[in-house]
DNA sequence: TACTTAAATAAGTGAATATTGATATATTGA
DNA sequence: TCAATATATCAATATTCACTTATTTAAGTA
């Protein structure tokens, strides 16, 4: 292996460790359901609760859960606070995920 | 939203159960290693035990619940058991999650 | 001040899960 | 059939985690 492909190998193993943490995030549908719903722009608590249909102390855990590791950023308005995705880049990748977790899934039940 | 994006996003939404089904093998280090170690072709359960540092049990724990998520492929070859990537898209999603932690990590710790 | 609404936290429960050490099963070769 | 090796499973423990109900904190308003 050259170099620099070596290089970026063990940058990789190295951060698995966080990735596994932030991975955790993409272990529960009710984050995943909270976080796309998110992905149209901000929105406060009592808004995520009303769509989610899940109970306030919950998805305040939940957004606890993001907030730890960094997936969401947070605004107090007054009354309100705003939760709002923190990088795109994990809409994508729950897309890609959803994605193989189907055609997995269909694979499987084709025989 | 037109139709079609619509339909799209109600299809993901919907996928989202069998998302986080796959996504909790994500949640753990020595699951992310496992699959990043195999992406280089297919090991032999000992072979994955030796590069691991990991007890064998566990190993083999782990390599169930890969199989139970689909994916990973076994293979017996006599005394050996082989474990394979049942679908390469996993390594990439792997390596964008891992790059994204690393960026949301490095964002906090610069201030 | 008291009252209201929004959100977070506390405390508790049950289930899932990571890990270990011991044991069982499978396969091969002598 | 016995011994050796590879892998899986079992039993036990410890921890994590999703979820609930009750309570508290925060901010705004009358």
């Amino acid at each position: 292996m050259p170099a620099k492909e070596q290089d970026k190998a063990t940058e990789l193993k190295r951060s698995l460790g966080i990735a596994a943490f932030v991975g955790k995030s993409l272990s529960d549908e009710n984050r995943l359901r909270i976080l796309l719903s998110l992905c149209n722009g901000r929105k406060t608590v009592s808004t995520i609760v009303e769509e989610m249909n899940l109970s306030q102390p919950l998805v305040s855990h939940h957004l606890k859960e993001l907030r730890r590791c960094l997936l969401v950023k947070v605004e107090r308005k007054g009354l309100f606070v705003y939760y709002d995705i923190a990088d795109e880049r994990i809409i994508d990748i729950i897309r890609r995920l959803a994605h193989l977790a189907t055609d997995l899934l269909s694979q499987r039940d084709t025989f």
